[in-house]
DNA sequence: GGTGCCATGTAAATGGTTACATGATTGA
DNA sequence: TCAATCATGTAACCATTTACATGGCACC
């Protein structure tokens, strides 16, 4: 249950209202725990219920201003200090196919992984701007959202450098598997050969 | 919805019943695409309604062995060739907390970081044994298995180099966050100014 | 005859996404 | 007054997790 988490870190900030905090999600939150409006005003119901949050003020048009009791703020340092993050990275789609690479042709393999490549190569393009944005920003987030922003370009750094890498590692198997059962017109001669071992 | 095309492709390497995917499932696809029990046997009957596999043969103690239909296949191919992945690590609980450690003291958040950096190390040790497992066993995901393996090596590395990094980077940094919030003892006098908006 | 593995399923709960619905206020 | 934006909420659906339930078969 990270949402809870994530709503009081926000809140720890300084009081918002569930608009406002769907605003900072999509600021810069939003590569790390995106979050859904549906999500947020329920989330916010259920800490205010809880005692972890408090309505402080109401605005106009029903705008319902947040802030986080002592009781939020000592739940939100104990999840910091002393429970350990799940594991990242639990699920990946991208991975899940690799493994099933054997069912397409050599080329379409190695097309996919060049995608790949490519598209750890464009996260780091606009990953790039993002630095002057953050620096701009002087909220709390900043600084960590700093460290948060490295993380992305290495990982997607490191995407990129493994997708070329098994790019090459294909080109150096024979193509037993791969051509086999995908080229429909394959006859029954040898002709799949294009393993060239350099 | 991935999971279904997780099923294609692991009955893509022959027949199998939901008790033996499983079991596929926990060795060699636990790390890149959990998958539980429940939702094994009603995805299998799903995809056995729609003609993407069907019952080959019923066994003992009512197992009954799938093999993927020539549509099945097809959507496989279709899956790997004609659709992009989505995004990898589209939330990150590690990450999240990266974003609200100005709430806990320098030394807390230091040691946050460096637990990470362990856990990178620790994941590279667990991983590197299967290298011979995967290469002793022959299905057809050896290959790829491969592949993903190495990505999971390069990624707790660039984890722990990241963790590292992110450390110094927080030594460099004025404690002007990070001490306020956080001592219990404070006492009235306004020896760590927290209350900048009150 | 009993333990352990093979084998399948259902039900309830949680978390997340999409879509729908509504209304107040501001500023051009 | 009209459009944009502020602002909150509900309902339905989908994917995932956890727990429960059951029974066959093999081997000792």
């Amino acid at each position: 249950m990270s949402l809870r988490h994530a709503l009081l870190g926000l809140l720890s900030q300084g009081p918002a209202s569930g608009y406002d905090l769907l605003k900072t999600f999509d600021i810069s939150l939003a590569n790390v725990w995106p979050a859904t409006q549906s999500q947020v005003y329920a989330e916010l119901g259920r800490l205010a219920s809880t005692g972890l949050v408090e309505v402080t003020s109401e605005g106009p048009r029903g705008r319902k201003e947040y802030a986080v009791t002592e009781a939020g703020r000592a739940e939100l340092r104990r999840w910091l200090t002393e429970t350990d993050p799940g594991p990242l990275a639990r699920r990946s789609e991208m991975l899940l196919r690799v493994f099933f690479l054997g069912e397409v042709s050599h080329e379409q393999a190695g097309a996919y992984l060049r995608r790949q490549a490519e598209l750890g190569e464009e996260r780091i393009g606009k990953l790039a701007p993002l630095r002057e944005m953050i620096s701009a920003m002087d909220d709390g987030l900043s600084v960590y959202g700093r460290l948060a922003l490295e993380w992305g370009m290495r990982f997607s750094a490191m995407q990129r450098d493994w997708a070329l890498w098994a790019e090459q590692e294909l080109e150096r198997l024979p193509a037993d598997r791969g051509c086999d059962r995908d080229c429909e017109r394959k006859p029954e001669s040898g002709a799949c050969e294009e393993a060239d071992r350099t």
